[in-house]
DNA sequence: TTGAAAGCGCTAACAA
DNA sequence: TTGTTAGCGCTTTCAA
């Protein structure tokens, strides 16, 4: 570093110091020297001039050159929660392991914005894409398909791409199960006592309330299509719903399967308006996990979905030979209440954050 | 998007078509080509061309040649809390409102990755850089000065650099004095049953106490040493804080401040391994907002920093002529308990996310 | 109003 | 074991 400045250092100025070739540097400080059969002596000169001057490799002409960046990215519907946030944390992680650079963009479910962040990223010759929660996944697949971009879509159905989603039937059930029974302990549960809170019309929400319907179905007997409450994702739109539920019966329903923490910060909003007292005696599902929904005044039964296995199962998938478009099923927790789990901070070291 | 496929189209690819140079294509696909003067009939030709081949401009290339890139980086320790996760949803907002490319990538508290997170964003020309929370901000802004890099520090007092930060003091007094009068309420307040826990040697953690102690000194009279308990920020090392403090004195202080909403999770999983009754009548402060934490089965008072305000004083510091390492303070908001407040995702239209 | 040409920093044949 | 050379796709003078 004793270089303090003008511009940065290139295998030109370097092959100058060093008495060699512009070519023999490159291949000395990208790494394909050996098989290159360069002289360890000579490595090791230009080496550690390149040390000295404080060199960095301009990626965006290495990226030009070899149109690849060693740039992997992941497209995220938005960052502020705890599903998506523990994401971007353990890709980070792992992108970083092999060595690549972890780039995490969003999108805001808006499919414009979606296909408009893709053809960026690809404009930056992105190696690979992991796609997260896309609301026009197909569309997303086209544009890497036409780029020769290898991607895989991270809990999300998509018919042409593979993808490995998030056992939503089953998570659904589990859940389901928790709260009617949690339920019993405080007497006899009818069928519309029991409600399912938030979704939209995609994949997720579709597999979620099958699976809802079905254990309600078996262990309560019923189930009144009144109690299915479609919100969509927002938690002004949910606290909406819970708005007019209480103002058209007097009170929630005993309880509740929420479709997802998004949903359950709507029931929050509603809850604020309100004394707690009221609904001491509610029992919620929340199909997601965030811990400090875990401790709320009421049992809050949660399922994590494993989006580091997801995350792992896609890089494996796209090392693979053949990428046909598989679907993966990963499975799911059920976290009961009052359960605080270690997250993927928990793998740094005195890890954690200011804020 | 006629074009199915092959590689991608060029400046040159367009040229010939359009039987101009490539120097005119390129003017008019980049905007520049009002100054240049050129036809608005050519221009009109050029762009039909461009759309119906699915033109996209190489990012590298260009980045390579005008040695910009549009890219827009912020700099995070982690993500997965919602203090962070909520700065990088405001930031993606904002930079894509100025038609740049955000990129938001995390180091971990780690100087080492720290540097190399940056000289990578370096490498590939990034335009400006926002930094929240490193460990050593001056040895990133040493490489930041080198490469000629506009950054700004967010919530972190370089001396080196302009800095935003939030006014931990005065924020650290409020909630101070927020616990303290919501203890009055179930009677007298001793000295020695309000606690602090949490934080580090770090700026941040030194003026909250400050703040603390002076508050405590004037509201009660006096501050023991022995009521500030620094854990780090790492959730597993202020449970264990917790868990100490319990064992020693058989209960929990009955009123205290917690430095950030990572040490509350801290609490929360010490709090998982105990009945909540026995914890019950506790109040906390808990500097940091996370919606959740707000509804917690006990009072919790929080300190919400405007992130977004200080995102967008980054980027007027950024823009301004002259840059000196001036350092503005920006002030939070206190949160009373069971107070939902809306986030950055309200300003989305249906917005929010599945998980 | 447009084109020709040079070059950003790097990689990868192909020669030597 | 190393050097020469030709670009990757774009921007930007300068000349026409």
């Amino acid at each position: 570093m004793t270089d303090t400045g003008k511009k940065k250092a290139t295998i030109y100025d370097l092959s100058v110091l060093s008495g060699t070739s512009a070519s023999t540097v490159s291949a000395v400080l990208n790494g394909s020297w050996r098989k290159r059969r360069i002289k360890d002596a000579t490595a090791q000169l230009i080496q550690d001039l390149a040390e000295h001057h404080g060199y960095t490799a301009n990626l965006q002409a290495r990226g030009l050159r070899s149109s690849r960046s060693g740039l992997v990215g992941l497209l995220l519907p938005v960052y502020d929660n705890r599903y998506f946030s523990s994401m971007a944390q353990s890709f980070e992680a792992l992108v970083r392991s092999r060595g690549q650079c972890p780039v995490v963009v969003s999108a805001c479910r808006d499919p414009r914005e979606e296909r408009q962040v893709v053809e960026t990223l690809i404009s930056y010759s992105i190696d690979e894409l992991f796609i997260a929660g896309a609301t026009d996944p197909d569309g997303v697949h086209a544009l890497c398909e036409k780029a020769g971009l290898k991607h895989v879509n991270i809990d999300l159905p998509g018919t042409r791409a593979p993808s490995i989603i998030s056992d939503n039937y089953e998570g659904a059930r589990l859940l389901t199960q928790a709260i009617i029974e949690r339920a019993l302990q405080d007497g006899p549960l009818t069928p519309d006592e029991l409600y399912l809170f938030g979704g939209r019309d995609d994949h997720a929400s579709h597999e979620r309330i099958r699976g809802f319907r079905e254990v309600k179905r078996t262990l309560l007997g019923a189930d009144p299509d009144a109690c299915i409450q479609p919100t969509g994702y927002s938690p002004a739109m949910t606290a909406r719903a819970f708005e007019a539920f209480y103002e058209g019966h007097g009170k929630l329903p005993r309880a509740f399967f929420v479709n997802s923490s998004i949903n359950l910060e709507g029931l929050l909003r509603f809850l604020g308006q309100h004394p707690h007292e009221t609904f001491a005696d509610i029992i919620v599902g929340c199909y997601d996990y965030d811990p400090f929904a875990s401790f709320l005044p009421f049992p809050v039964f949660m399922i994590q979905q494993d989006s580091e296995a997801m995350l792992a199962k896609g890089f494996a998938i796209l090392e693979a030979p053949r990428r046909a478009p598989v679907t993966v099923l990963v499975q799911p927790t059920l976290v009961p209440p009052r359960t605080a789990l270690t997250g993927p901070l928990d793998q740094l070291s005195d890890a954690g954050g200011n804020g």
